[in-house]
DNA sequence: CCTTGCCTTGAAGTACACATGAAGGTTTAA
DNA sequence: TTAAACCTTCATGTGTACTTCAAGGCAAGG
């Protein structure tokens, strides 16, 4: 498939593909006689692990030592296990500061109801939760900003 | 305290606090008699969850607005929820994006072990866990991009 | 009095991750 | 054969989120 179905398969555009090609964050990409990109099914499967990877935060930098790495064929095993070790630990961080934020955004979301909206069965569902998690409650600040 | 001593217990930039102000992402500021900034707990609190926030993902334009919507007076919940969900969704989306690719790196990590450092405890404790995911190894892909 | 070390504002510079434009090549369709 | 609709490379532009610089003020120590 040419540049412009790969991007509407993936979402991502053009110019993008192409410098990820250029940043080595996907393989070299085959060539049609007169020169055009020529997109197989791998070639999507990385992308689309591109995208999910640059979603989660990582930088391009990271993201193509990360790549380079796990595509590696010699046998630096211990090098690449210090490096993909920090990696998982960089984006476990990152992680569970993502969760902080979400468990915050919902504790929010849950205890700032909207009197225009709110149903009997979202206000007993409220009620509920509020009960369970009295003792998270508490630990709420005062201007709700920790 | 002062904007260093901020900085220093946050962790963020002088100027990125003055940034921060200045994009009213945090309120404005007390100052000395001189004019220099005097900061409390609750501006610190803010800027941690400015920061958590920014980590997260969150761009200074929708945390903007979601923190004039937090302080507003007015009974504007309808927005803020809607706000705060879109925001949510986001959030979630990006923790399950790190988390694949969390597992994806602690599935190569567990399947090329270091001949030269794996203890028999690291050993054993590598194939009890290979023996755990077979069905989700079965699903691992050709080059190991999805 | 002068240096050190903090602070201020405002303007300008920087890094990242692309987006866009210029100049040109190929293929298909009227 | 001429236009449309793709494509190529290379260069330059853009938005975001700061960082750095310039010019200067205030307070303490030597």
């Amino acid at each position: 498939m040419n540049i412009k179905e790969a991007s509407e398969k993936t979402g991502v555009s053009s110019a993008a593909i192409r410098y990820y090609e250029k940043e080595s964050l996907i393989p070299a990409i085959d060539r049609t006689p007169v020169g055009n990109r020529d997109i197989d099914d791998r070639i999507i499967r990385r992308i689309r692990f591109v995208t999910q990877m640059r979603s989660a935060g990582m930088s391009i930098e990271n993201l193509r030592r990360y790549i380079e790495l796990f595509d590696a064929q010699e046998d630096n095993t211990k090098e690449q296990k210090a490096l993909l070790k920090e990696q998982l630990a960089v984006m476990e961080e990152k992680r569970d500061d993502l969760q902080a934020a979400i468990d915050h955004l919902n504790y929010k979301l849950n205890h700032f109801y909207d009197h225009m909206e709110s149903t009997e069965a979202e206000l007993r569902a409220l009620e509920k939760e509020h009960a369970e998690k009295v003792d998270h409650q508490e630990k709420a600040p005062d201007d709700g900003f920790y």
